[in-house]
DNA sequence: ACTATTACTATTATATTAATAGTAATTGAT
DNA sequence: ATCAATTACTATTAATATAATAGTAATAGT
């Protein structure tokens, strides 16, 4: 997604070179990078000249959305999820705690969108060494 | 550890019964238990009448307390934890996101005492339902 | 000696995640 | 029409983590 947002505007960016860049194996973040085109985050364009390409500007895209894209629901425990997945839901102190501390990781998350993520990187790091 | 809070200063209490209240199996307990004494947090007493207790005050004892205890570090991210364990650590944004969470999941269980947990506990289930 | 308890170690089962592989569908270029 | 380059989809395997069970040893009171 960072390599998405800091191309944004250039045309679709092809996985092989990302998966290149951030030295992962390709055929891997294509099982990674589908959740993400299923969540509209990003589209795709097929065959010759094809790629993926943010469906948003990053900066209207919040790490929260990329995370719950990724991983599913950000609660930590199952129940907080689903409150029917455990009778002691009800009167259970751990829920609330946890229902607590899903809710401020969201918040946090929902805080920083891609477009800040990705300038972050980007200042840390020289062009020179990253586009090889 | 909510069953030792609210039975703190009345002697031990053994693993049989807190596995019974709670419902779960007593040897699964019996293995939870053992990182909590390891962490300092509860006392332990063998042999007959034995049983467990608190090490300290149930405000004396954070929720942060009890979840490293029995989760190890709070880190999300290994790289959080270890910076070594990743050589993107030093410029990635992703370590820095997953850290800003961590901290903040960390302060949050912090800010509950184990007291305030069990209390919450008390106050919503009537004690002729609890204590069969 | 006996009983009730914690302590420790090992094992099994289950679920999750990481990674790999292969094939199908799509598109552009020749 | 054919070929090459790409995404889409499905299946499989491997590795890891967690949940749960089991058995034995150590300890302490009666």
């Amino acid at each position: 997604m960072m390599e998405l947002a800091l191309h944004y505007g250039e045309g679709p960016i092809y996985l092989k070179e990302i998966a290149r860049r951030q030295n992962i194996p390709d055929k891997y973040l294509g099982n990674l990078i589908l959740p993400l085109k299923t969540a509209g985050l990003i589209r795709a364009e097929r065959g010759a000249h094809g790629g993926y390409y943010l469906a948003r500007k990053p900066d209207e895209i919040t790490m929260k959305d990329v995370v719950e894209a990724l991983e599913g629901s950000l609660s930590l425990v199952e129940c907080v999820e689903t409150p029917g997945a455990c009778s002691r839901s009800a009167d259970c102190p751990s829920h609330d705690l946890w229902s607590a501390v899903s809710e401020n990781m969201a918040s946090t998350l929902q805080s920083i969108t891609l477009k800040q993520f990705a300038e972050k990187h980007k200042n840390k790091t020289p062009e020179s060494i990253y586009y090889i």
